[in-house]
DNA sequence: GCCAACGTTGGC
DNA sequence: GCCAACGTTGGC
């Protein structure tokens, strides 16, 4: 089983969207980067966790856990016009991108912010505080995945 | 709004 | 296959 951290923008999708699906779930769609397409592909399997990590707003950071609850399948708004991530080199019979279904497993009583996370040494190599990092997906060691997580319980 | 970083595109 | 130009991401 593999851990991952996840971007979304709230203003998108933010984990408060997750929460109102029903049964929590929904597919998540619109990832148009080859690295991160193969990961999901080729590494993401149901069982996987996730960190459900908020870009692009004012408090950037974690703001819970999601679990991974499918294989991956084809993105199918790659293949409508109408959205804004539609690709018309992906088609049916060769799809081009690929997306899984998440769920939401807690929503943490406060968001771990980019700045707390990037005051602790031992997960200075995680990509998502490095700057310029452009992967939408990024895997999560053990290791990173506990001591965040104790974060949540120990606030400072 | 700025800009660093890096992916993608397309001419050659 | 190179690489300049351009586009996108995302923190600040």
């Amino acid at each position: 089983m593999n851990y991952w951290l996840m971007k979304s923008e709230p203003e998108v999708f933010g984990i408060d969207h997750l929460a109102k699906r029903p049964k929590q779930t929904e597919h998540w769609d619109g990832v148009r980067n080859y690295q991160v397409r193969n990961m999901i592909r080729d590494q993401m399997k149901p069982g996987d966790q996730a960190f459900f990590y908020h870009s692009s707003c004012k408090e950037p950071g974690i703001t819970g856990v999601i679990q991974i609850k499918s294989d991956a399948y084809p993105d199918f708004s790659a293949l409508d016009p109408e959205n804004e991530h539609f690709d018309p080199k992906s088609s049916v019979d060769k799809p081009r991108w690929y997306m899984v279904d998440v769920q939401l497993v807690r929503k943490f009583s406060r968001t771990i912010g980019l700045t707390e996370l990037k005051n602790i040494v031992s997960l200075a190599n995680m990509p998502v505080l490095r700057r310029g990092n452009r992967l939408s997906i990024t895997p999560v060691t053990s290791l990173e995945w506990k001591t965040i997580l104790k974060l949540v319980d120990h606030p400072r």
